[in-house]
DNA sequence: AATACGGGGAA
DNA sequence: TTCCCAGTATT
């Protein structure tokens, strides 16, 4: 009896009926795109000159930051971890909650606490040197298909089939694919696979998303400056592609912020569970985040960390995470200045606030309470 | 296959 | 507002 077709293989026949534009052909793709990267490849601070030596280091660092995230939002995030831990192996020894302070306020926290654990397992399992091919670094922590492949041809030249969100889109439109995403995935991974080059698949890579960010941007792609469009099948219908599912409405959730604060003016901190949303990250305690329900303070402070009798509104902040939003109404609360703090919290001077690992909500939670008047 | 998981910039 | 970004881990 045959062997029932791998996904991969439906997906490779799939894409078989799928042709460029012009007759023509997969492998003339790639010599187009290299060839428009050597002229107009973007300077990036993590990205080597040509005939320049790769840092797997670097190269991973930036990685991990760029996932989900804008090249402009990493800048300076990239340069102050180079600079305080310029290898894998200091990272390897610093402090979690060092890192994660770093980290604050560039989001998906779980990359950060996944990136501390890839560095010590780097430093303690592989003599401080990265794997170098796509199965070894997709068992790190945090280091899943896209990144391994990008590693395994950025930092190793090896050939790896690369697919992000950039290459997905440029590769829809090339081929014309019309299957909306996700369902387009296996025949997008394939078309990809099937133009990638022996050689530079890094430097191929790069250049199929610096096209995506760059000409064949989402909503109005710039098809007269494209190096491809002679070959591109999707011409005139480019700025639909790739077609994606109807998202879910996000759904709104309340609580109360405790801005805890003694006569001496430190304010009452607490350390967030290890996992889940802005895990291991501090924040200012606050009230059970329900969802559709209006924050009402009397009822809320029978859940503040410490006992409370009486607090007084300064005002609300407004935060979108990723599925849902988040109304804080922020209360100051007066406390004496013996009360002591509770498991997993501590008192912090407004000036050290700056120091901690706080993500973005709390720091508005913390400018809304600073800026009112006690 | 679906869902959880941040935050910011562009249109 | 909405979209989307050099995605990964979990269920």
């Amino acid at each position: 009896m045959a062997r029932p077709a791998t996904k991969a293989e439906i997906a490779a026949e799939a894409a078989h009926d799928l042709t460029l534009a012009g007759g023509a052909a997969a492998g003339d793709i790639a010599p187009r795109l290299l060839d428009w990267y050597d002229r107009h490849r973007r300077r990036l601070p993590w990205r080597a000159e040509p005939g320049e030596a790769t840092d797997p280091y670097i190269v991973w660092l930036s990685e991990i930051m760029l996932q989900q995230t804008t090249v402009a939002t990493v800048g300076d995030y990239f340069a102050r971890f180079t600079a305080r831990w310029p290898t894998v192996e200091a990272l390897a020894v610093a402090d979690l909650d060092d890192v994660l302070t770093e980290w604050a306020g560039l989001g998906y926290y779980a990359r950060a606490r996944n990136l501390h654990a890839c560095a010590r397992m780097v430093s303690a399992e592989h003599g401080g040197r990265f794997p170098d091919t796509e199965e070894g670094l997709r068992a790190l922590p945090g280091i899943g298909a896209y990144t391994a492949a990008a590693i395994a041809a950025i930092a190793f030249g090896r050939r790896a089939v690369v697919m992000d969100g950039n290459i997905e889109r440029v590769t829809a439109r090339l081929f014309a694919v019309e299957t909306p995403l996700p369902a387009a995935k296996p025949v997008l991974h394939a078309l990809t696979d099937r133009i990638t080059p022996a050689r530079r698949a890094g430097d191929f890579a790069q250049a199929m998303m610096d096209l995506g960010a760059t000409i064949c941007v989402p909503r109005s792609p710039r098809c007269m400056l494209c190096p491809l469009s002679a070959p591109c099948a999707g011409q005139g219908i480019a700025a639909r592609l790739p077609a994606k599912a109807p998202k879910k409405a996000k759904p709104t959730r309340r609580a109360v912020a405790f801005w805890i604060e003694r006569p001496d003016g430190a304010v009452l901190i607490r350390r967030r569970p290890e996992s889940g949303l802005l895990g291991g990250m501090m924040e200012v305690p606050s009230s059970e985040w329900r969802a559709d329900e209006s924050p009402a303070i009397a009822q809320a402070l029978t859940e503040a960390p410490i006992p409370v009798e009486s607090a007084h509104p300064v005002g609300t902040v407004r935060h979108t995470f990723t599925h849902f939003h988040l109304e804080l109404a922020v209360a100051r609360v007066a406390v004496p200045d013996d009360a002591a703090a509770p498991e997993a919290c501590r008192w912090v001077m407004p000036d050290g606030l700056g120091g901690l690992a706080l993500p973005t909500v709390m720091r508005k939670v913390a400018e809304r309470a600073l800026g009112a008047t006690p």
